[in-house]
DNA sequence: CGCACTCAATACAAAAACGTATCGTCGCGC
DNA sequence: GCGCGACGATACGTTTTTGTATTGAGTGCG
């Protein structure tokens, strides 16, 4: 039973250290994150970070980067399964299911980086970008689902999307704040596709 | 120009320490928030500190709330004096945008202290009262809204209000993360109302 | 197999932040 | 306006955290 230690190269430390950091950061808040928290998680010591980061928040910020990553993967890749499979506009159902085991984790990097992109300028890129990004994948699965039940958008996709955004972000917000409230859940599941309805109409066939 | 000194009374010194918290906790991040800061901030020393509170993070929960009692304040009272004056449902625009001096400090705050809600009873505690009298003020701006143009709502106001919550917050992201990206505004002033068009009918008329 | 080089462990000095204990002073009631 | 009690200033020792400089071990290559 001796420890598994994975081989010494840079790139190895670092990954290890950026996974242990999601913990780290979410456990603890980024607020109480020290040097010595992120290594002593990892496995490490403080010549280990400083051979590889510079601070703290670089850290914090690499790690939202790399979940951000993830979790538009996983709305990629949940929008291709459904693509072949089953009937209609669950196709959003679908998309939010995916992402659901790491949104909470997501949510608490993202608080951060974002309250951060009010004084350093390279979060506020990070947060950008990966808004950009993930409102981008929403314009798609929207697009896609409507296509589906042969409805068309009475709004701009985008602006619909953005607001698919804040919804989602509530409903977290809700459930951080009371996790026995049932209606963070009804906000995805009941209002969500009331709103998108309203926002829409039957096409026209041809 | 003696410096003018307020009396040496104990709400005074508090009132003084959390008035200045505010700013302190915008500027550099409630991470990075010391007892130092907000002493010199205020103009006090540590002692006045300690002998008003116990720590940090105590005053950022009671900065908070006092922050969030006056936004809730405002919103009452532009839907109060808008009561008597002009048409129709710009009653929700008046609503936000009584409150749009305040919201970027209020959202710093807003998103500190959920974020403390993972590990702390007591902001769970407050934020949630926040979010709840938030809502229901909201509640009451849709309901009087919608009840001057005629119609009806087709779904629960309640949920209505948590996704204009949601709605409201995401913009103020956007905002935060990209200043000149006109969609944030966009967000209240296009989408809003045409969500709100969409989940609501005419009223059958007597 | 050994050599050179990379990378993390360790140890340390310095700074930052904390909390307390004490002292002085201001306000208020008499 | 006097004195008491409340309040904040000051000073201090302690703890926590940081960043660096040095050492030692692991890795891959010849």
């Amino acid at each position: 039973m001796t420890e598994v230690r994975a081989p010494r190269r840079r790139t190895n430390t670092r990954a290890r250290l950026l996974a242990a950091a999601v913990d780290v950061f979410v456990e603890r808040g980024a607020r109480r994150v020290t040097v010595d928290d992120l290594v002593s998680a990892a496995g490490y010591t403080r010549g280990a970070f400083y051979s590889n980061f510079n601070s703290v928040d670089e850290v914090l910020l690499e790690t939202f980067k790399e979940e951000s990553e993830k979790l538009i993967a996983a709305v990629r890749t949940a929008v291709a399964d459904h693509t072949d499979a089953d009937s209609s506009g669950s196709l959003i159902g679908a998309a939010f299911a995916a992402i659901r085991p790491m949104q909470d984790r997501w949510f608490v990097l993202q608080s951060e980086v974002v309250l951060q992109s009010l004084r350093d300028p390279d979060a506020r890129e990070i947060s950008s970008a990966t808004f950009t990004a993930l409102s981008e994948q929403l314009v798609e699965v929207v697009a896609l689902a409507l296509d589906r039940l042969d409805r068309t958008l009475t709004m701009s996709t985008d602006l619909l999307a953005q607001t698919m955004m804040g919804v989602f972000l509530h409903s977290i917000t809700m459930r951080t704040i009371r996790p026995d409230d049932p209606r963070a859940d009804r906000l995805l599941e009941d209002a969500l596709p009331q709103i998108i309805d309203g926002l829409s109409a039957p096409r026209a066939s041809a």
